[in-house]
RNA sequence: GCCCCUGUGGCGGAACUGGUAGACGCGGCAGACUCAAAAUCUGUUUUCUUCGGAAGUGGGAGUUCGAGUCUCCCCGGGGGCACCA
């Protein structure tokens, strides 16, 4: 063996360890073996020039999956690339004068750098970025697929339009009904935009979500949530007077007999039919739309109306008109833009029919209510019954309960023919037009005569120019002298080219099928390799994707399903959610932020290093720029080195729970490695030379085995389970155990090193530099990175005696040892033996002795 | 308003299907080594205590031989959704 220096040197160790992977290429994976395989991925990041701690933390925990998985024997695929369009490019390129594409490749080339020292088992030679040709003329392709399939189309659509930078704001960039950037009103306009027809899949979405047995619940839910289906029907009133019907959609159908009145929105085509020359009803609307859609607006909106000169007839009873008023809490972007009210049953209803001197007519009452009191009161006063009932002054309903009358109520629209039963989604197509340039070119021309002409496949990829500007607002494609001007392909007249780029969700919707082909260059992955690669087994990002990023990648798998390109219809079979990564905030007396850098933590106080005025402590938050609580990742990972930062990342916090950054934590993590090396640096007796178990074990050489082999199982339950922080602390248990041994018991030497090879095989995944390093100073030659992972063996994993407590009426007295294979008689003359025991019961008898076999004994007195 | 998560020492957190509450770590205290400091090591650290014990997992009830864990009600913290008919 090697002599070891006394202190570990990190950073000569694990560039050294780093250098070894690299050369071995020991994290490169074939498409083909023998082994089963393990795709393990993290969320690809965002070049945004440096890496954070949430990416230390999101990164770390894959690593662990994948080499534990790697160990156990798995084919294990583990790529990196990176999700390159997006808007910071184009601001970079406006503020910086920088072209988008330097912009992003410089960072993507600065944020490698800062990952290789993380010691991550990355396959590098899969790496893909998706703002180059290479990759993102697949994706066009795709979208080819999807027009000839029916999939994708192109409508007319309201958006949110920011009239200063000339282009469409996705609803995240909307803040307080302003641009974000230009701090301009938005404005709601209509737009011709490309559409992908999520809402084909809504049902199978949502069905499936419960075979997604390995996903959180609280994604799975927000899921369902965003889907929201809901059963209800379609009534088609008659409109008095006139031809055409008002169709509405109700979940309550069976409240129908309480309807009194119709109120439908004021972008419904009957308000606007209504609106010429109407100065009233104008009036009314800007009202209306001044109000705002910020949450607090709606939350305190009074309910407005506006009553129309239509009637509709009640579709059950003859000679009953309804009035249809025109009213601001009708959306006519969900169900049909209009409703019959009831308001007896629905709080809104109630307001509104209060505030208008509408009739209010009780149709349900509670199972067990008098039915007559209970209508009186609820139509007296101003709360609305919305739960389950019986339903009352119902004419044919009348007894029945709410889902049984609803059924009733569908049948007999049906039977009339003015109804059907339905179901309606609250998930709307996907609109992924981006007047922007750093995207994706969606792959159509416009022509005068032939319309919107995809661009025949023989000329993909239509790749962004690079010779744009962004001196004026607004799309630079559309700018651009030449780039859109071309001909049609089909009448070869002047048309031009579709200057919208793909919505930059569109390129992590199926990167993690790239992955599987990095290298294809014809359909972006062979569906062979998919097949083999696919689902990811583990996937692993923050809870903010719980709805966009991985419903999109979920209907993008079933879309590319359908075009028959890949055999999925899930891609990421297990998804875990990590918690952030926080940092305690600092403001100095103005009230400005401070780094941490700059500020000295003395107890409960701190102060500025600077000048020593005082600084106020605030709150623990999400690590951020504006707030100024970040730390580098660069600069932990140079003071304290990869594996500790990793460990950090690891222990304490379970990793789906937000993380607290602090700096004893990060020193606590190096400490422990600098313990790990000194257990083989400088052991208290030589274990390497006495190391002979002819002997047995004795003491605590029996006591280091036992332990060793509980940790296998423990520590490899815990990885399965991702309960890394768990994990982390039986290895300190074992690391202890070790540590504590003096050499003096038979086996002692033997137990300590097969104790201490247990513990590097162990922690090798977490802290892969040290454990390798201290793997071979202590004489093995295979690198521990290719040894098997440990299995315990069950002679150790017996006990022969086992430690019972002894309870008096469920409270603690005392404890006894007894063989394993006691007789639970004299388990109980034991236990009632103890002189703790006998002071308890006094002269009591006990009524009853309850011995749990390995466990405990509660005597009943 | 609806839905979800969560509440355990000074702090982060352990406690498998109900069975020794506080593993492991951080911090604190005391001591050793040192001229001194750092590092390291040893001990101690839920609270109260008449040193026998007693109380204790947000609060209150319940089920049980036994509850941090199960049931019901209430309170606090965090998050998501929402004029969704």
């Amino acid at each position: 063996m090697t002599r070891m220096e006394e202190r570990y040197n990190f950073r000569e160790t694990e560039q050294k360890w780093q250098t070894y992977w690299n050369e071995n290429e020991t994290f490169k994976v074939e498409n083909v073996s023998d082994k089963p395989k393990c795709y393990v991925l993290e969320m690809f990041p965002y070049p945004s020039g440096r890496i954070h701690m949430g990416h230390v933390r999101n990164y770390t925990l894959g690593d662990v999956i994948a080499r534990f998985r790697r160990a156990q024997g798995f084919n294990v695929l583990h790529p990196m690339g990176w999700d390159s369009f997006g808007l910071p490019a184009e601001n970079a390129a406006i503020e910086n004068k920088v072209h988008p594409a330097k912009w992003t490749r410089e960072n993507i080339k600065t944020m490698k750098a800062q990952f290789q020292p993380m010691g991550l088992s990355i396959d590098w030679s899969r790496e893909i970025s998706t703002c180059e040709p290479e990759y993102y003329k697949h994706e066009q392709k795709m979208f080819l697929d999807f027009l000839k399939a029916g999939l994708a189309y192109r409508k007319t659509s309201m958006v949110n339009w920011d009239p200063v930078e000339n282009t469409v704001l996705a609803n995240e960039q909307v803040v307080d009904g302003c641009g974000w950037r230009s701090g301009a009103p938005v404005e709601r306009k209509e737009l011709a935009q490309w559409f992908l027809k999520i809402t084909d899949y809504a049902d199978d979405l949502l069905e499936a979500l419960q075979t997604l047995e390995d996903w959180p619940d609280r994604v799975r839910t927000m899921q369902t949530n965003w889907i929201g289906k809901s059963e209800g029907a379609r009534i088609w009133f008659d409109l008095i007077g006139r031809d055409d019907k008002l169709e509405v959609y109700t979940t309550r159908p069976d409240t129908l007999y309480g309807a009194s009145f119709c109120a439908i929105s004021i972008n419904h085509p009957l308000a606007k039919e209504l609106m010429d020359g109407n100065d009233d009803l104008a009036a009314f609307v800007a009202k209306c739309n001044a109000i705002g859609t910020s949450e607090a607006a709606i939350e305190t909106a009074e309910k407005l109306g506006f009553l129309t000169p239509y009637k509709v007839k009640h579709p059950f009873i003859d000679g009953v008109e309804l009035p249809v008023y025109i009213a601001n809490f009708v959306l006519m972007e969900y169900g049909t833009g209009a409703v019959f009210a009831c308001p007896a049953h629905d709080q809104r209803d109630m307001d509104f029919a209060r505030k208008y001197g509408l009739p209010i007519k009780a149709v349900v009452a509670p199972k067990d209510a008098d039915a007559a009191t209970f209508a009186a009161e609820l139509e007296a006063g101003n709360e609305a019954f919305s739960g389950d009932g019986i339903a009352i002054n119902s004419d044919f309903l009348n007894g029945l309960g709410v889902t049984e009358a609803k059924h009733a109520a569908i049948e007999k629209l049906k039977a009339l023919g003015v109804g059907e039963g339905t179901v309606q989604f609250r998930i709307r197509d996907w609109g992924v037009s981006r007047q922007r340039y750093w995207g994706c070119p969606i792959p159509v021309i416009h022509c005068p005569s032939c319309g919107a002409v995809p661009v025949p496949e023989q000329d993909l990829p239509v790749t962004l120019p690079e010779d744009v500007t962004f001196d004026k607002p607004g799309n630079p494609l559309d700018h651009h002298p030449t780039w859109k001007h071309v001909t049609c392909p089909c009448c070869g007249a002047k048309a031009q080219r579709e200057t919208d780029t793909f919505d930059t969700f569109f390129e992590s919707s199926w990167y993690f099928a790239r992955f599987c082909d990095a290298d294809n260059d014809t359909t972006g992955f062979d569906p062979k390799a998919a097949d083999y690669w696919l689902p990811v087994d583990q996937y692993i990002g923050g809870i903010e994707h719980a709805v966009m990023h991985l419903l999109y990648a979920r209907f993008f798998t079933r879309a590319l399903n359908t075009c028959g390109s890949i055999s999925v219809k899930e891609p990421f079979k297990g998804l875990f959610t990590q918690g952030m990564v926080c940092h305690e905030t600092y403001k100095d007396e103005d009230g400005s932020w401070l780094y941490p850098g700059d500020v000295d933590k003395q107890g409960d106080k701190a102060v500025l290093i600077e000048n020593g005025s005082p600084v106020t402590i605030g709150r623990s938050e999400k690590m951020s720029k504006s707030k100024k609580n970040t730390v580098d990742p660069g600069k932990i990972i140079e003071s304290y080195g990869a594996d500790a930062a990793r460990l950090f990342m690891l222990s304490d916090s379970p990793p789906d729970r937000d993380l607290e950054w602090t700096e004893s934590g990060i020193d606590g993590s190096w400490r422990y490695i600098q313990r790990l090396w000194r257990l083989a640096a400088q052991p208290k007796f030589d274990f390497l030379s006495q190391a002979d178990t002819a002997d047995g074990f004795d003491g605590e050489a029996e006591a280091t085995m036992k332990l060793a082999h509980a940790t296998i199982n423990a520590v490899t339950d815990d990885l399965a389970k991702l309960r890394f922080n768990t994990a982390v602390a039986k290895l300190r248990e074992l690391t202890n155990q070790i540590a504590d041994m003096k050499g003096e018991a038979k086996g002692s030497a033997a137990a300590y090193r097969f104790g201490l090879e247990t513990l590097l095989q162990l922690i090798v995944p977490m802290t892969p530099h040290i454990a390798e390093e201290i793997w071979h100073a202590i004489g093995n030659t295979t690198p521990l990175v290719d040894t098997p992972w440990p299995q315990a063996e069950d002679k150790w994993l017996i006990n022969d005696t086992v430690t019972l407590v002894v309870q008096v009426n469920g409270k603690k007295r005392g404890s006894i040892d007894v063989a394993a294979d006691a007789a639970t008689a004299d388990i109980e003359a034991m236990a009632l033996a103890l002189p703790a025991v006998q002071n308890q019961l006094g002269d009591r008898a006990p009524k009853k002795v309850i011995v749990v076999p390995k466990r405990i004994v509660n005597i009943v007195g």
